[in-house]
DNA sequence: TAACCGTGGCC
DNA sequence: TGGCCAAGGTT
């Protein structure tokens, strides 16, 4: 174990100014005004790489909807899908409800307490279970994420890959060295919070930081080339090539299954890849034994992660009536608009919505 | 271990 | 506007 680079007047004095700052600067967040584990639980699963302002609307429809364990427990996996929908991450989701059947299953309704049995929840991860065992239990549990990650890197100049390895780990032991036994959670919340919020990533803002006197790098002029990132992976593009098929008034949609790669559980127009548009228009032409126009409908670009992907929607004419399944169904407008869709998806049906449906009732 | 999973906001 | 990134987990 590495020798922790703060000695212990300097930790008293780090706890106290960032508690003190986050007293008097933390933001009024929803999940901040509750002690409910679940609800907690809930905030964490959402907040999982996406940034607080995307989460909040969704933090509340979800608490209504499904405002405890059984509830989330015994929902249709569709109607948490619809509750996720454009939030991304979806396997989050998933695991959300996994997460809510053992836990009446096999915690007998309550979160576990320690570390080592929250981990045994899916989704749940090191991170997780420090955030919800110091935020909802008071447990002193250190957590590390990206902005622990970039606080620390400049406050003790820690140089490398801090994502991985024993870098990584070094962190940690950080962490659990500075957590203090009393008010664990609301010290881990204000590390957070002065990431987000003061110690950013661009631009920090190191004259209103209550650990400037603190801070190597602040010292040393050399926070903005701090934390050290490796290059992002190259994008790779993708075109998909999607169909409007569209019969008595009725409008064809497909579930992605299990075996995709991606986006499990949603809906979609059907669509397939190809190395080319016209190649992934040529296979939705045979797969459905339709006749596909050559200009798409509406074209589409949409980023997921490193995937640039080009998504047309073909409107196609069918021979013959394609069979209902259960994951191949006809639906009409307003219940293509309750279905969870991808958000790339999302965009077409918006614009199917908008502009073929109203054109066609019209005539 | 490193690649993979989504999305919207930001400059 | 294109590339980067955020309250990570899984395989």
């Amino acid at each position: 174990m590495k020798k922790s680079p703060i000695n212990n007047i300097h930790m008293l004095q780090i706890q106290k100014n960032l508690l003190d700052w986050y007293d008097q600067n933390k933001r009024d967040l929803p999940w901040r005004r509750t002690q409910d584990p679940y609800s907690i639980f809930v905030s964490e699963m959402m907040l999982q790489q996406t940034q607080v302002k995307t989460v909040i609307p969704y933090y509340g429809r979800f608490l209504t909807e499904l405002p405890d364990w059984q509830s989330l427990a015994k929902a249709k996996e569709e109607k948490i899908l619809k509750l996720w929908e454009g939030l991304g991450y979806y396997r989050r989701a998933r695991n959300l409800q996994a997460a809510a059947k053992m836990i009446i299953e096999e915690f007998n309704g309550h979160l576990p307490q320690t570390r080592e049995e929250i981990l045994k929840l899916p989704g749940v991860g090191q991170y997780s279970a420090g955030a919800v065992l110091s935020i909802a239990f008071q447990k002193a549990e250190p957590l590390v994420d990206g902005n622990v990650i970039r606080v620390f890197s400049r406050l003790f100049v820690l140089r490398g890959n801090l994502k991985t390895g024993e870098n990584h780990q070094n962190v940690w032991e950080i962490a659990r060295s500075l957590i203090p036994s009393k008010r664990p959670g609301d010290f881990n919340q204000a590390l957070m919070e002065l990431g987000a919020t003061l110690c950013l990533s661009d631009n920090p803002q190191c004259l209103l930081c209550p650990l400037f006197q603190f801070c190597e790098a602040a010292q040393r002029g050399i926070q903005t080339d701090l934390p050290e990132m490796p290059k992002a992976a190259k994008n790779i593009e993708v075109p998909i090539a999607a169909l409007l098929v569209e019969n008595k008034k009725k409008i064809l949609v497909k579930k992605r299954d299990e075996n995709e790669k991606w986006l499990k559980g949603l809906w979609e127009f059907p669509s397939a890849e190809g190395k080319t548009m016209d190649e992934g228009r040529q296979k939705m032409e045979k797969e459905y034994n339709v006749m596909a126009e050559k200009k798409p409908f509406k074209s589409i670009r949409h980023q997921i992660t490193n995937h640039k992907i080009h998504l047309d929607l073909f409107i196609a004419r069918n021979k013959k009536t394609i069979k209902a399944s259960t994951h191949l169904k006809w639906v009409t407008p307003a219940e293509l608009e309750d279905l969870p869709f991808s958000s790339a998806q999302g965009k077409l049906r918006q614009w199917v919505l908008k502009n073929f449906v109203q054109k066609n009732n019209s005539k």
